[in-house]
DNA sequence: ATTTAAATATGATATTTGTCATGATTTACT
DNA sequence: AGTAAATCATGACAAATATCATATTTAAAT
């Protein structure tokens, strides 16, 4: 198994701010493990024993609402962590994880996770730091959805999948979402956001084949009212 | 001027895993301020050089969002911090904050809270901890806002309120909010909340007289959907 | 106290979004 | 390969919400 000290993903998220010491010990007690596209990683209610480091893949946080509805609330990729939250402030997830990707993932036990916290302020900063990031994101998508059209927001997320997770050498998108997902992160119906992709195509500012989207105008895309 | 070491404000947020000492110094550079009702605290976009620790009364955090209207995001009140996540993130404000109440505030300087958070682990950790709720808190807003009606949103705004900051002798909600105030929280526009509201007192489930509102049947509302 | 401005209220109507139905297409499974 | 089950697509209609217009009431200012 690869040692934490010589991980490259963990450049991307706040374990950078442990010592070589600390990487050692928190190396030892780890386990790597792979995740099937589809496979839930935790769910809502679920009592998280530790912090997940994704090291390849993407995956969704959701909350299932009074009507039944998952809505999508954050997605996280390589070099994320996953479940910081839940193990800070001790409490039961509020958010299911499910792979969106096949992926790899090692979990670290939160008596490990606690004990950097409590020993260790550049850490603790650091985690915090990113909280408030987490934080300022979360603001932003409550904005959003109080006062922008399901157009809008389906624009927006179409772009914000672009530039956050990339495309393939053929430019469709590398993240390969359900018409209900993407209903999911904006907050719709189903059949509305499969209605607002169409007319995206129809208007050219994507083509769509499957689930393979691709940007073919980008700035119409952003002006989209 | 009152003493930080002594103010029963800081029990209720993280500053109470301050020690004596670093407490006597914070009282030492801290200034108080009164803020009268409707004023603005900060702007959006405007660099914080501190935090804010709540005395008295209540201040909305709102977002201007491409529409031209401001979205509530969050209410403040009386033991809160404000401006963390700004100072933590050493970003401009990402929200305004503008009293609700007349307000009595402590300002305390960025590079006092900076030097704390990187010393004190204890008092990070308690940061982070309120981030955390603050970081659970805004999903569960995000989900009720792609998710809910605006006559529920507002329903539970209402419960919110009553339960969070409490009523006057006579039963009504002690904080006085506009129409408008109410449409900025629920994320619509002013004469529907108006519409709402008028409807809630039709079916009897509270009453109104100008802003002074009163449940007057909290299961009904409960129920509303 | 009177005037002025702001907030509240309500109707009429347009627009957006949701729901239900139904068919086509894609994917998964044996 | 062939079948079943998802997923995608689109129409028709219903419901929710926004917008515009215009009173009415309340609060603020002189």
């Amino acid at each position: 198994m690869s040692k934490c000290e010589q991980c490259i993903i963990k450049q991307f998220n706040s374990l950078k701010a442990l010592t070589k010491d600390e990487l050692v010990r928190i190396s030892g007690c780890k386990t790597s493990r792979k995740i099937k596209k589809g496979e839930v990683i935790f769910e809502e209610g679920e009592v998280l024993n530790g912090v997940y480091c994704v090291r390849d893949g993407i995956c969704k946080l959701t909350k299932l609402s009074a009507n039944g509805k998952d809505q999508i609330v954050k997605m996280v990729v390589k070099g994320d962590l996953l479940g910081q939250r839940s193990v800070v402030s001790e409490e039961r997830s509020n958010l299911q994880a499910t792979a969106l990707n096949d992926m790899e993932v090692c979990f670290i036990p939160k008596s490990e996770i606690l004990a950097d916290l409590h020993k260790n302020p550049d850490f603790t900063f650091d985690v915090l730091k990113d909280m408030a990031k987490d934080l300022r994101e979360a603001d932003d998508v409550i904005v959003n959805m109080a006062q922008k059209s399901v157009r809008q927001r389906l624009a927006e997320t179409i772009i914000y999948i672009h530039n956050s997770f990339g495309t393939n050498p053929d430019g469709t998108l590398s993240v390969l979402l359900s018409r209900e997902d993407f209903a999911n992160i904006v907050g719709t119906a189903t059949e509305s956001a499969i209605r607002v992709l169409s007319q995206f195509k129809k208007e050219g500012l994507i083509s769509a084949v499957g689930k393979q989207i691709k940007i073919e105008d980008i700035e119409a895309l952003k002006r989209v009212e």
